[in-house]
This record gives structure tokens, C-alpha cells and sequence, in this order.
DNA sequence: AAGTTATCTGCAATCGTTTTTAGCAATAAA
DNA sequence: TTTATTGCTAAAAACGATTGCAGATAACTT
């Protein structure tokens, strides 16, 4: 009852193995009918482990996120899969943004898979060995680690998203504006409060230091960061918030303390939602395509296994875009896009 | 600089390949320091592929959902993550409810994976011969192929939980009822559907079809259902959607309508979210643990693997709460679970 | 009909393991 | 001293495919 091999196919037409093979690459051998015919009368499926351990091939890419139960990532994790179609099956791996459980996942993935999809949680871990040797290609997502910065990666351009989030709730009048920033020690949540920096900055108004607290992206991080701020002798006017875990957490922070939004607190999230239109007040955030993410990882990681590491690491980036709502005191919600465009730069350094 | 073989260690240390072997496995030789020495030295890691082929295992377990991007089925994937631990690594596919697709990827999983955990997309799909052949243990969840009813699964008390959401809106006075159902094509959306109507039936309710929308489970499925009842001579009072897509949907729909919630129209959801609390008003929901249908898959799936069909088919239930929030008219929260029990049920057919 | 190509074929080696077999040496028992 | 027993070892045979090589068959030339 276990499974038809080459050699039973070849034995029962009369046949070499080697003609079977064949006649499964695509070559012109005689008996390619009776071939067919014992193929489907044996139920013969090559098995998949052998031609593997032949090729060196595994004809999987794994995907590495910190929580396929953040639907940002869980985009990310769908817009690789449909750019990799059928040519290659994915590996997920979740991490609950631990570094070590990513090393040994990593390492556990050698001559698992032939690339691989990459969201570190922490931009300062220790560069990898795996990686660095280069036993497969990698393409890191959303964030990199610092010490191998020479890699392709596929980022969202977080600074000038923070900026025009900042400069949003300035433009509504607001100068006491905080930040519920995520990790500094990761890519996104030091470039988000760059970018915050940058559009005080530019607008002469003083940083206050309290006003920049240093959270974790995840929901009780968002609400506890809120709660402080909300202690502060001085409240600010206007939060911006850096991502949409942290964004729910501030909410539920607001609502437990009855703060009326937007009048008593304007808020700005980073990363939208099916149901940010339909909190109270609709939610206006930063947005940006991790569908697209996924999908160019994975098209440069296809080009990668395919052709090495000939030409020179690409860096992509996919533009983030403000959707007005109702929670920074607009009154009547619309849509700034980057004028349509998806990708807002596409820079390949050397 | 390709990798170092078993033959390589064997060679360096002067022992034959079969000693290494052993040593890996766990057996006592005389010259272990000697070998892990070697090992080390040459960065040597097995081949999995020529450990696989061997062994006819592969370590992995596949996990089929309709959309990952679904918050629901990307925690039932955390679930079985977690469950299987270091002992199985998890490939994943999502096949946008397409069937036909569901069945090709099967088919491609053939002698790549030790196990599968499936959650089809309709309930009347043909069998499938991969599955049925017991090619691979496979554990279904949230949903079943009617066709193959012998199997293991681990479904949500749908029927209970829809007539608790309906019980719930007829204390409140309705008798106007409504029900969003998803496809009568699917466990879930037949077993609500009927969970709805024995709730009514019990009240002595007539059941109106008008109020018995059959949807897809989809944001704009529910859209549309809502816009339907909403365009009724009669309008209901009160609405009990059978998915979370769907109430996203509903919940635009009524925002688009301007109908005041629950004073107009009373909603109640299934599944909980995040962001539930924080609508408005905040959704009265339908909750049960995806995480641990997940988990319970997975354990499930690993015994099997394990202990082959030895034993006879598991259906397992998972409970469903009500979680009461303001949606429905309610003025105090509360949440109402079944004793604070997560396993309603654990029946085992023969 | 003989020589030259062009196709197709089977043999055997290979991919990197694990596992069975048989053998050798040293120790324990008789 | 002989015989069993133990504890390890190397050699070889799988696992199920692919592929280089050389030989066989067929198809053209002249």
C-alpha cells in the first residue's frame, strides 16, 4: 500500500528508470503513452524528498514575523504568498518578537528552505551568522537589523509618514503633541519618531521630553503609554501613534478615562483597519501597503534564488499615505494619496 | 564551501560514517569529544533532505485556512504554532475560499508534510481522494466536508453560540430578528443559521425568510445583507451577524444609513475583536477561543501522526460565550462565559 | 549498401543520510 | 583455557530520485 516509486513505474512498462525521469522532465522518449498510462494505473507521484536531496532545492521560502495575529503582518504574510504563485510553498514562523526564538528558528531552517522572508523584531540583535554567511538569500520586511544593512530589504517609509502625521495634527492647530513611539531599537520605531522630531522641528516647536515615551507595539504597551501621558501635569493636545497595536491600547486608555475625542485628545494612528472607519471617533492614521510588501519581498527574494547575489542589494520602499477621519477634528473625511503611486521610491544603493 | 557531509566528520576523525551517525542519534562511541570536535570545526549540519528521504518524515505539518488576513484564522494558526512546539514546523496556505485550489495544494502537500490541519472553505466540496486515501492524518477545523464526516475535527459550539446571540436580542424585548448568515455551504454559517431559528421557534417566533439572509462571509457580503434588510418595507429591530467579516460590513452599512445603534437597530456579532470594545457603541459579540481550536487541532493531529488511526475519530467542540456590550441596548457590560470553561464539549464518535 | 548523424536508451554513479549485518576486541563466566 | 557475553565498529545496502556516459537504434546521405 505505500507509495508507487520511479522504479515500479519503469518496471511495469519495461522500462528503465532513467526513460521514466525522463519522460517526467519533458524529453521525447518512445513509450511516453504506456509511460503515462503506468503512472496513473500506480498512482505515481515522485517523491519529493529524494528529487530534493538531489537537486539541493526545496522549492520553500520561509516567512519570519513577530505575530501572524497583527493583521499587518498577517498581510504581509498573504501578499508573499500570492507573488510567489506556484513556484514555491511558504514556511511560517512566528516569534512573539523574541530574538532568540529568530536565531534558532533560522538556524533550524538551513537546508529547509531555499530563501527567506524576514521581520526581526530587533534592529540591535547580533548579525546572524546563517545570514551573513549567506547559506540562503534573505530579504528582510518592515524592519531591519543594523548590522546587515548590505541585505535587500522592503520597508515603508516611516519617517516621512510619521512627519506628515505630525505635521497633520500641527496643521489642526496643535503644538502639545506626543508620541507613543514603538522600540528605539527597532527600524520602524525609531524612524516613526524621527520623523515626529523632524516635523516639531521644522515647525519651531520645543521638544518636550515626556512628551516622547517609548513603548513596545504591543496593546498594553499603547494603553499604559497613554495613561502616563495622561498623568503628565501638562497633557498634550494631540498623540500621534506608532503603530495599530499600541493605537488600540491608547484608545482603550481614553475611553477609561472618558476623554472626549477629538476636542480633549486628537489622535493619529499608524496602519489602518477595516474597522478604524468605524471606532469612535473614525480613526485617521498613516496607511500604508503591506500587501505590497509582501508581494516585492517575495518577487525579490524569487530573483535572488534565481540569480544570486550578482547585482547589489535592493532597498525598497513603499510610501505611507495619511487617511483623514474624523479623530484629529476634521470634519469632513478624505483621502491624501501620494498621488497614486504605491511605491514611493525605489532606491538601490551600491 | 558547500556544507561538510557526515562523510567529511567520519573522515577528519578516522572513523567510518556509520560511527558519526551514531553519535548523532545518541548512541555511546568511543571517540565523542573526537567527533563533536570535527563537528564543529566543520560547521557540519545533517542534510534534512537525505534525513528525510530516509526516514519517509518530513517534520512538517501544513495548516490550510481560507485567509490568513482573517484576525480568526490567523489565531487558529498561532494556536497550532504554539501547540506543536520544536516538533513540527508549519507550512501555510491560504486559498481564498477557492476550492478547486484547496484541493491542488493538497495534492502538492503529498510526501512534503506529516499532517495536515484544513480548514475548508465549503462544506460541499467533493472528497478528496488524498485525504480520504489517509495519505496524511488530517485534523479539520471550524469547518467540515460533509462528505467526510469521519474524521477528526475541532469545530465551535455554532449552534449554541447563535442561539445564545438570539436568546440574548429576544430578551431584549425583539421579536423583529434578523439573521446575516454566512453560506449554508459551510459548517459554521448552516449550524448559526440553525442555532438562530431554534432560538426563535423556542420563543415561538415566527421565522420571517425576508430576515434570513444568506451571505459569504465577506465585508461587502455583509454590506450588501444589511443594505437588503435595511431595505425592507419592515425593517428589523434587531440583527445577529454570523461572522466578524460580515458585521464589519453590516456595521458600514448602517454607519452609511445613519441608523442609531441599538436604539434603531440592535446588533450582535460573532466573534470577538480588539477593536469591538471600541466601536461605536461598542459590539455586543459571540467569542470563542480560535487560539485553542488551533491548539486542539494540532494536539490532535501530532497524536494521530503519531499513533496512526488507531483510535477512533475526535470531534471536539470548543465553547461560545456571549460577551455583552452595549450593541444590544445593554447599559452594564458583562460577560456571561459557560462556567469559565473552555471545552464544552469533547465528544468522541465511533 | 555503407557511412554519418541524430535520437533515444540503459547502466551506473550520485545526492547524504540511516540501519542492518557481521565482525572484532575485551571482559566476564565457567 | 575455553566459551559467552558485552560494546563497539566498519562495510554495505537501502531511501527514490537525476544525470553523464556510452552504446543501440533509427533516420538520412551519398
Amino acid at each position: 500500500m505505500s507509495n508507487a516509486t520511479i522504479s515500479d513505474v519503469a518496471k511495469k512498462v519495461g522500462v528503465s528508470e532513467s526513460t521514466v525521469s525522463r519522460y517526467l522532465s519533458g524529453f521525447k522518449v518512445r513509450n511516453s503513452e504506456l509511460i503515462n498510462k503506468a503512472i496513473k494505473e500506480l498512482n505515481y507521484r515522485p517523491n519529493i524528498m529524494a528529487r530534493n536531496l538531489k537537486s539541493g532545492k526545496t522549492g520553500m521560502v520561509a516567512v519570519i514575523v513577530p505575530d501572524i495575529t497583527n493583521p499587518f503582518f498577517a498581510s504581509i504574510v498573504r501578499g508573499a504568498e500570492v507573488a510567489a504563485g506556484d513556484d514555491y510553498m511558504l514556511q511560517l514562523i512566528s516569534t512573539g518578537d523574541d530574538p532568540d526564538k529568530e536565531e534558532a528558528a533560522i538556524r533550524r531552517l538551513v537546508g529547509r528552505v531555499d530563501g527567506l522572508i524576514y521581520v526581526p523584531s530587533k534592529e540591535n540583535s547580533p548579525a546572524i551568522s546563517e545570514i551573513e554567511a549567506k547559506t540562503f538569500p534573505v530579504v528582510f520586511v518592515d524592519r531591519v537589523i543594523s548590522k546587515m544593512k548590505n541585505f535587500d530589504s522592503v520597508l515603508a517609509d516611516n519617517h516621512n509618514g510619521a512627519y506628515i502625521a505630525t505635521k497633520h495634527l500641527i496643521e489642526h492647530g496643535h503644538t502639545d503633541i506626543a508620541h507613543i513611539a514603538g522600540p528605539m531599537s527597532s527600524t520602524p520605531g525609531k524612524a516613526r519618531a524621527e520623523g515626529f522630531l523632524a516635523a516639531l522641528k521644522e515647525n519651531k516647536i520645543n521638544k518636550i521630553s515626556d512628551y516622547l515615551v517609548e513603548s513596545d507595539f504591543t496593546v498594553l504597551g499603547g494603553y499604559q503609554a497613554m495613561m502616563s501621558l495622561l498623568n503628565l501635569k501638562k497633557r498634550p493636545s494631540a498623540v500621534f501613534v506608532g503603530n495599530n497595536l499600541m493605537t488600540i491600547g491608547a484608545l482603550k486608555a481614553l475611553k477609561e478615562a472618558k476623554i472626549k475625542l477629538p476636542e480633549q485628545m486628537a489622535i493619529i494612528g499608524f496602519d489602518d483597519h477595516e474597522l478604524s472607519d468605524l471606532v469612535n471617533p473614525p480613526l485617521t492614521v498613516i496607511s500604508r501597503d503591506a500587501h505590497l510588501q509582501g508581494a516585492l519581498a517575495m518577487a525579490t527574494l524569487l530573483e535572488r534564488i534565481k540569480e544570486g547575489y550578482q547585482f547589489p542589494p535592493k532597498q525598497l520602499k513603499v510610501d505611507a499615505n495619511l487617511v483623514v477621519r474624523m479623530s484629529c477634528g476634521s470634519t469632513c473625511p478624505y483621502r491624501k494619496t501620494n498621488a497614486g503611486r504605491s511605491v514611493l521610491s525605489t532606491s538601490i544603493s551600491s
